[in-house]
DNA sequence: TAGACTATTTAGGATATCCTAAACTTTATA
DNA sequence: TATAAAGTTTAGGATATCCTAAATAGTCTA
């Protein structure tokens, strides 16, 4: 099992590989801010662990093993730092810092979660949440719904993420059961109970969120 | 610069501290899952870093800096588990153990602003927040108790959800009365009564729950 | 194609953390 | 209060990762 370390070893050769070519040492090591010695040693153990293909003097690629490992652990950097960014509204370079330990520890579950909030959806292809996070987004827009429907939200579009943090913040998250209490005016805000409270959206706001209707 | 190992170590002195006593290697080494060997080598890092007085044969209490740095983690694993419960909907199991590693990585800032959104606030006294985040729970350890003071048991502590839930099963859960019938030998359980029954709860045990004295 | 230069690996060490077994202290018992 | 039992530390080693310096392989140029 690749520990942290490890791990960091893996994004690099797979940054450096992706134009096919195979990674060289110094690169490596220029990447990884150690000595050409160290990455060396590393190969070694990587290749015994079979995530590489290593040959001596040659540089070294990514096997299908570890492609998908390094790509799993960039996916979840990359909803990381969106979700830091969006969520919780970190500025760009300190959501990326951080993004870069949470891609560690992270698990599959929660970059899943975290993915669906943010429902950037913006990578093809996403190692951790599969086809589930690419498209198909189920579910209905919260003010398309009804007088006493119950929904669960499915997910929130994510195009202004002060909105999205709003929501989060008052509990629109995906998972949450909630029903439709009912409409005032035409235009006005609707009200949804959700727990053991009732709270009044915006048409607007209830646009970005999005629910499977149980009932 | 304490790494995350550095860091549990001061968690589990932290947690055996609290009720005063000062910590014992054995102990350490119980709730590290290490050799007694190990912890005292760990002692003498954390001594020479200032974090803890250590004094052979004698066992540990923290210092001023290492109870403001064991309580900084403690604090953002609270966040971090409520986070992600409440904003991911992650059951309370698997929350705990992610919040073990995140405690670890979280940003002070990005510990804040979590706590901001969940403002559920279970915290007193936050390390991390500062005032802003206090909601503040009242009540003392169980473990600090004395005979005959009764109490209503305000929250547990959630710190290992194995205990917590064997905690519940034999009845600590919030809102409960209890009183303190006795002790035994100075380290051994302490006999609780609760409703109709007496229940005996081991020091490490009863540390984790906190209870409203009312007489 | 033989240096000369560059890239890579090997050798030998350092540090952090962990371990077991042996030595030593403290505590408890008879 | 002397000893046995229990708890703690020291000794000596292991592993993972890093480093520098020396050796070796690969490549480029004259």
């Amino acid at each position: 099992m690749a520990t942290g370390n490890r791990e960091d070893y893996l994004l690099r050769i797979l940054r450096l590989t992706e134009g096919e070519n195979s990674a060289k040492t110094t690169d490596i090591a220029a990447l990884m801010n150690v000595s050409a010695a160290s990455v060396t040693e590393m190969l070694r153990v990587l290749s015994d662990e079979g995530l590489i293909v290593y040959r001596k003097y040659r540089g070294v690629r990514l096997t299908e093993k570890g492609i998908a490992q390094a790509k799993r652990i960039r996916d979840k950097h990359q909803i990381a730092e969106r979700f830091l960014m969006d969520v919780l509204d970190k500025e760009q370079g300190e959501a990326h810092e951080e993004a870069c330990k949470m891609e560690h520890i992270l698990s599959d579950e929660s970059a899943r979660r975290m993915c669906r909030i943010i429902s950037s959806a913006e990578m093809s292809d996403c190692e951790v949440c599969g086809t589930e996070c690419v498209k198909k987004r189920s579910g209905i827009q919260l003010n398309r719904m009804s007088t006493g429907m119950i929904g669960k939200i499915s997910h929130l579009r994510c195009d202004d993420a002060e909105k999205i943090r709003k929501l989060v913040a008052i509990g629109f998250v995906p998972g949450r059961t909630i029903s439709l209490v009912n409409r005032t005016t035409n235009n006005g805000p609707i009200i949804f109970r959700m727990g053991e409270s009732n709270i009044a959206l915006d048409q607007d706001m209830a646009s970005l969120v999005f629910a499977d209707v149980e009932l």
